[in-house]
DNA sequence: TCCTCCCGCCAAGCA
DNA sequence: TGCTTGGCGGGAGGA
């Protein structure tokens, strides 16, 4: 007798038994025939019954009348079956991994060829296959469903399909690439993993519903699938279950690795976007489960077609399951678009192509009224945030300037994203090409000061991104908030338009230890002389210098550096009028690279410096530091001077002044130029610095930086000094900016953005959502207090935010 | 204990 | 209405 444990499979072996001709060697008789000593359950008579109700089961049962020899063959399996024990019974059963899905895949994938000629079409007959493989027609759904979504078959009619093999493979693989670019799932990952840690420090934080609320939506969680032209796609239904099916999901699945560097995810992070896209809020235990079950599903099929591979990511929590793409690589979008362009299904001009990327995305993915390219969800309510705190900032243009919790995270989402994922994608071709695309010939350009073109597919960039909308971050405590701005950077570098705020990289070609696979970057990156000085001196002129990437003359750099300047307010204004009709966001990066500890420029840098000044940058020598993202190495302020990490490069990180913020900026001083004590008590100006850095993320919790001398070659230093005695309030001057500029080892550039102190007229108290991050309990005033935790990371109670993997302090008084 | 994923219920919707 | 399709989650085998 069997256990009541093992009545199920019992009742499995009476569902087999019902289906002789599906396993070898477990055919039986009849089931009437089935000893009625069998301990059978209610339902596994149930099932029984069930079963032998199914036509599947009827049609199987004429088949084998059809076919005697065939049902002499299993009876006398039968037969062998029956004078086998109960365990002998069960070993010679296939085992599970032998039923896995992986292994079915592999079955099936072999009746097939890879390459089948063109001129004959294989037909897929489900259920000769459900037949051959002795499957259920349940897997091989599982199965097509997965080959599907790489149209590696397509739907023909009723239990037909077309076998295409993998002919369809390189273009669906870029398709795909592509609309996961355009659905920023590089962002979906970060967020995520920031989330984690969001979750794992403030487990039932309102900042979590938060975050979670703006990344997901449901009113716009389809996506949907992604067609190739020619490789028509006939779900049989085509309701809302259409955005839940696996293809869809084993799309989603396949774009995470094709936008990820390395391409590796993790089933957690997977199942995580894959969940937001329809609702984050919800998530539960059972829906994250179910959704892991289907990835594993998925997993398994495209680890049969080799296009992926188990592995495990070891993490601070634990080791992960994880997946890594070992298909075949992607080539860029410039390549993309050739290919598209020589293709038969998309095949303008090259010529043309080139110029017309989005038509070719459009033909490429016709969206047969549906949103084929939709945006994620998330951004579209992100933007939505943004939107209201844009309106906040219209609503009273003189308070300080509050962001709600969502766009807060986002910005520091932002200023975190690994810009070296983004840069690392793209070839220098690309960024030409995008530049070329943002010629007036394939972008309508509008007037400088005008509505941007919102509309705009991600990389082409519009010639509105001349002007800057500041991120705003509010210091309660010294009752400044903090304009953070950055650059404009080239056209490459720009993706869409922010009605909120816009954070953009610089890449500067100054740098040390530039690496030569980067050169073709490098040469449109190149910086001249005296341009932060130029762009910060005639921000009006820049203005009309700006978007002209056709003109050799004036390099990228050197536009980004003139665009970042101009900051009209009427500009601003204006934006924000035509911000009323946008909905589309902006998203650049600002890298996340390693911090470098500001000492001041010895001597011994001053030649390098001196070469570094015609590119209007110092470079100095300094030690870096893991950003959160790319690895947490906490280190104790005390540290800051004597920490060694070998594996990190030696990185320039530099201030520079506008010259027309240096009489005015508290921030540097002669004090802290002759001292790069981290210990000593920090001036407002190099507290606000810190508080910067820290607060996204760019140094360590804890550490303190001391503000570093500015440059050499920037006629501050009588000024600053002079400043720097009247900086011990915190009556920063509104309007003054800062400009940081530091060096990516990842990105191998250099990011120069800046920070604007604005001063309020009439300091408010942070707003509700704010709170949560700022407001100190005893007072602006009050000093941090902090406390350890049981992993040694310090957690802040009062003034001070803590955000994963680093404590952003307020020092300042 | 957790990971992995088989298994089959059952609902949607097509023919 | 029968049948196909596939979302979904229980729960068992395996590590």
């Amino acid at each position: 007798l069997k256990t009541p444990l093992k009545q199920a499979s019992t009742s499995q072996l009476v569902l087999t038994e019902r289906q002789p001709d599906c396993q070898p060697l477990t055919t039986p008789p009849k089931p009437k025939e089935t000893p009625p000593a069998d301990p059978w359950t209610p339902t596994s008579n149930l099932k029984m019954l069930i079963s032998a109700a199914s036509p599947e089961i009827r049609s199987r049962e004429q088949r084998r009348q059809l076919s005697d020899s065939s049902s002499e063959v299993l009876q006398t399996k039968h037969c062998l079956q029956e004078h086998l024990l109960g365990d002998e019974y069960e070993k010679s059963q296939p085992s599970r991994k032998e039923k896995s899905l992986g292994l079915l895949c592999h079955k099936f994938l072999a009746r097939y060829p890879d390459y089948p000629s063109p001129s004959q079409k294989s037909y897929i007959c489900l259920d000769e296959v459900t037949e051959e493989l002795h499957v259920e027609r349940r897997r091989i759904y599982d199965i097509v469903n997965v080959l599907e979504s790489l149209h590696m078959v397509s739907r023909l009619a009723r239990n037909r399909y077309v076998w295409h093999g993998r002919h369809n493979l390189p273009q669906t693989l870029q398709a795909l690439k592509k609309v996961g670019e355009e659905n920023k799932y590089i962002q979906q990952i970060q967020m995520i993993k920031r989330r984690e840690y969001e979750h794992e420090f403030d487990p039932d934080g309102e900042r979590n519903e938060e975050m979670a609320s703006s990344f997901g939506s449901s009113e716009q969680s389809e996506m949907s699938f992604v067609e190739l032209p020619g490789v028509e796609f006939r779900a049989a239904s085509v309701n809302g279950r259409k955005y839940k099916s696996l293809r869809v999901m084993s799309q989603k699945f396949v774009m995470l690795f094709l936008v990820s560097t390395p391409q590796i995810v993790s089933l957690e992070v997977a199942a995580k976007i894959l969940i937001g896209e329809d609702q984050l809020e919800d998530l539960d235990k059972s829906k994250f489960k179910t959704k892991i079950r289907r990835l594993y599903d998925i997993a398994n099929v495209l680890s049969s077609l080799k296009l992926i591979k188990k592995v495990h990511v070891t993490e601070e929590r634990g080791r992960k399951p994880a997946f890594k793409w070992t298909g075949p690589e992607v080539l860029p979008n410039t390549q993309d678009i050739k290919l598209e362009a020589t293709s038969t299904t998309c095949s303008p001009p090259i010529s043309e192509s080139i110029t017309s990327k989005e038509q070719c995305s459009k033909a490429l993915f016709p969206s047969k009224g549906k949103q084929n390219f939709t945006r994620h969800s998330s951004l579209i309510k992100l933007v939505k945030s943004i939107e209201n705190d844009r309106r906040k900032i219209q609503s009273a243009p003189t308070s300080p300037v509050k962001i709600s919790a969502s766009t807060y995270l986002l910005i520091i989402f932002l200023l975190e994203t690994s810009f070296s994922l983004f840069l690392s994608q793209m070839t220098a071709e690309e960024m030409q090409m995008k530049c070329a695309l943002s010629s007036p010939e394939a972008v309508p350009k509008p007037e400088p000061s005008q509505q941007p073109a919102l509309s705009q597919p991600l990389g082409v960039c519009p010639a509105s991104h001349s002007s800057v909308s500041p991120v705003i971050l509010p210091h309660p405590q010294s009752g400044v908030s903090y304009a953070i701005y950055l650059h404009p950077s080239q056209a490459h570098t720009v993706t869409t338009y922010s009605p909120g705020f816009m954070l953009q990289p610089l890449p500067c070609a100054n740098v040390t230890g530039i690496k030569s696979n980067n050169s073709k970057i490098l040469n449109i990156m190149t910086t001249e002389e005296g341009d932060t000085q130029r762009g910060q001196d005639e921000p009006t002129k820049s203005l009309a210098a700006e978007e002209r990437p056709e003109m050799k003359s004036e390099t990228s750099s050197q536009r980004c550096l003139k665009r970042s300047q101009a900051l009209p307010e009427s500009n601003l204004i204006k934006r924000r009028k035509s911000d009323e009709e946008s909905l589309d966001t902006s998203l650049t990066f600002f890298p996340s690279g390693y911090l470098i500890p500001l000492t001041h420029c010895t001597h011994g840098n001053k030649a390098e410096c001196s070469t570094k000044e015609k590119a209007g940058v110092c470079s100095l020598q300094h030690t870096a530091y893991s950003s959160p993202i790319t690895g947490v190495i906490p280190m104790p302020a005390s540290e800051l001077k004597t920490v060694n990490i070998p594996a990190f490069h030696i990185t320039p990180l530099n201030i520079m002044l506008s010259p027309n913020s240096i009489a005015a900026a508290p921030v540097l001083s002669n004090s802290c130029l002759n001292s790069s004590s981290t210990s000593s008590a920090p001036n407002p100006s190099s507290s606000a610095l810190n508080f910067m850095l820290q607060h996204i993320g760019l140094i360590p919790a804890g550490v303190q930086v001391p503000a570093n001398p500015p440059l050499q070659h920037v006629p501050v230093s009588s000024q600053s000094e002079n400043i720097s005695h009247s900086s011990g309030s915190t009556n920063v001057q509104e309007g003054k900016v800062i400009e940081f500029s530091f060096y990516s080892p990842i990105n191998e550039s250099n990011f120069v953005f800046s920070l604007q102190f604005l001063q309020p007229k009439e300091p408010q108290e942070p707003q509700a959502v704010t709170e949560n991050f700022f407001r100190t309990p005893g007072g602006p005033n009050t000093e941090p207090a902090l406390s350890a935790n049981s992993d040694g990371t310090q957690r802040t109670s009062q003034g001070t935010l803590y955000i994963p993997q680093r404590k952003l302090e307020v020092s300042e008084d």
